[in-house]
DNA sequence: TGAAATGTTGGGGCG
DNA sequence: ACGCCCCAACATTTC
């Protein structure tokens, strides 16, 4: 009888195009596959809407592999201790697993290898959600890249892609009973309040491969322009999927650069979307070479910014009551979808930290809880750029306008109409600053500013000299 | 993967 | 016909 090994499954939750299983097909072993509830899997508990997301993604995998006639273990409790209990409950002679990169992570899964070997088991890791290994792309110095573009040039001209693979027919479970809990009883899904009725997504492998489909078909075309525009579905909305890895990055980034090879699209445009994956490899990358993104500035002097504790500020700016509609919009959509549009992204976290002058770990938090896409590696970096702490961030001085980002990326008003419903009678010329438009085109729109919908709580114009102030005193 | 202030240019209205 | 002003449009500089 052969001993059998167990597939770990962490955030690689997909059966094509996945190393482990792959490597636990060909082992020829009856297959346990195993998912481990733990709230310190990735150093902090996940977020609110990640809980969602993987309580759903869980359920179409565990579905996936029951119709291969094999299905998903659940434990919860320490990751470390419940796969080592696991092991010797059913004399596995290995596990398998795509490897974490976060840092706590990392060094979580390096204990467990030791003490599995030290049982006479075998613990195999591989990279099976990023296109390239961190550490794997080095400057010609041997150090990590600090700076996007060579990284990315690098990146293309080293990574090796993973060969495609198709999800296996069956799965041997091993006759063996073993006990395990239920994806139901780890209570993922949120209770009181359940605020999730408006997400629209389908978490899971099928899904992924849906949206990559729908994106190559109506998106990739006009990418580089539509990109940025919140009023249209020009995005390809897989960060999601890609952070729980229900797709592949590499398939992502060859499905729409074969788009290009026939004709379909322009290799501008398709280039343009692999950039976009290569920014989330950039993050990744720099996390581990960098384990204090989360928490600590890259760029030291930031820690002297004399944050302010704006409490009243930071709830208006959750709540999307800033008074400033683009800002508005973006914290509804996120609280509302579990997502939130790029370029809207760098606009609302420029207001928290420019305009209301707070902390930008204060927004990483925020969006940790709320975003489905919730990614440490990304979530940290893209604040520290904006921020203008991180690695090849954005320039201190560069300060969002609400406004005028709002009348260049949104110009008919359409995206703050669906969000912000209260302004949806306003013309499209003064949608963006309400403040500014004369009192019959309010009154026509039912608007009354303070009651219906809230005034600015800063004037951008003086917040933003009110940062540069603080920004210059950083540079010494 | 900015914005605002400041500088320059050139067309048109007008005396 | 000419110079002058106004100002939009664009360019450059600065934060």
């Amino acid at each position: 009888m052969t001993a059998p090994v167990i597939l770990w499954f962490r955030r690689d939750l997909r059966l094509a195009d996945n190393p482990a299983v792959e490597a636990a097909v060909q082992s020829g072993a009856p297959v346990i596959p195993l998912y481990v509830s733990d709230e310190g899997l990735e150093g902090r508990p996940i977020g609110a809407a990640s809980r969602w997301w993987l309580d759903k993604s869980l359920h179409a995998l565990a579905a996936d592999l029951e119709q291969r006639g094999s299905r998903l273990v659940i434990r919860s409790g320490d990751a470390e201790a419940e796969v080592l209990r696991l092991a010797e409950e059913t004399g596995a002679s290995c596990v398998l697993m795509n490897r974490l990169f976060e840092p706590e992570a990392w060094e979580r899964d390096r204990r467990l290898a030791e003490r599995l070997k030290e049982t006479g088991r075998e613990a195999r890791g591989f990279n099976g959600t990023l296109l390239a290994a961190p550490g794997s792309v080095q400057t010609k110095a041997g150090d990590p890249f600090k700076v996007f573009t060579p990284f990315m040039r690098a990146l293309w001209d080293q990574a090796r892609a993973r060969p495609s693979r198709q999800a296996p027919e069956r799965l041997p479970f091993p006759e063996a009973a073993i006990g395990a809990d239920s994806i139901d009883s780890l209570g993922l899904h949120p209770r009181k309040p359940d605020w999730s009725g408006g997400f629209d997504w389908t978490p899971g492998e099928a899904g992924a491969a849906a949206t990559l489909d729908r994106f190559l078909d109506e998106a990739l075309g006009a990418y580089a322009e539509d990109r940025d525009r919140p009023d249209r579905e020009g995005t390809s909305r897989l960060s999601p999927h890609l952070h729980f890895g229900e797709i592949d990055p590499w398939r992502a980034v060859h499905a729409a650069r074969a788009a290009a090879e026939r004709g379909d699209v322009a290799h501008g445009q398709a280039e343009k979307f692999a950039a976009e994956i290569a920014w989330r490899e950039f993050s990744a990358h720099l996390l581990c070479a960098f384990p204090n993104l989360p928490t600590k500035a890259f760029r030291p002097e930031f820690d002297r910014m004399p944050w302010r504790n704006d409490l009243e500020g930071i709830e208006a700016w959750r709540r999307g009551r800033t008074g400033y509609p683009l800002v508005d919009a973006g914290m509804r959509q996120l609280w509302t979808t579990g997502w939130m549009h790029n370029r809207v992204r760098m606009v609302v976290a420029s207001f928290l930290i420019k305009d209301l002058l707070v902390d930008w770990r204060e927004g990483e938090a925020w969006f940790w809880d709320t975003l489905v896409d919730a990614d440490l590696a990304s979530n940290a970096q893209n604040w520290q750029w904006t921020a203008g702490s991180g690695a090849d961030a954005a320039p201190y001085f560069r300060i969002y306008n609400p406004v005028s980002q709002g009348e260049k990326f949104d110009p008919k008003g359409d995206y703050v109409r669906r969000w912000v419903p209260e302004l949806a009678k306003l013309p499209a010329d003064v949608i963006h600053a309400p403040w500014k438009a004369p009192a019959d085109v309010l009154r026509r729109a039912g608007v009354e500013l303070g009651v219906t919908y809230p005034k600015p709580i800063v004037d951008h114009g003086a917040a933003r000299l009110r940062a540069l102030d603080a920004l210059k005193s950083l540079r010494t």
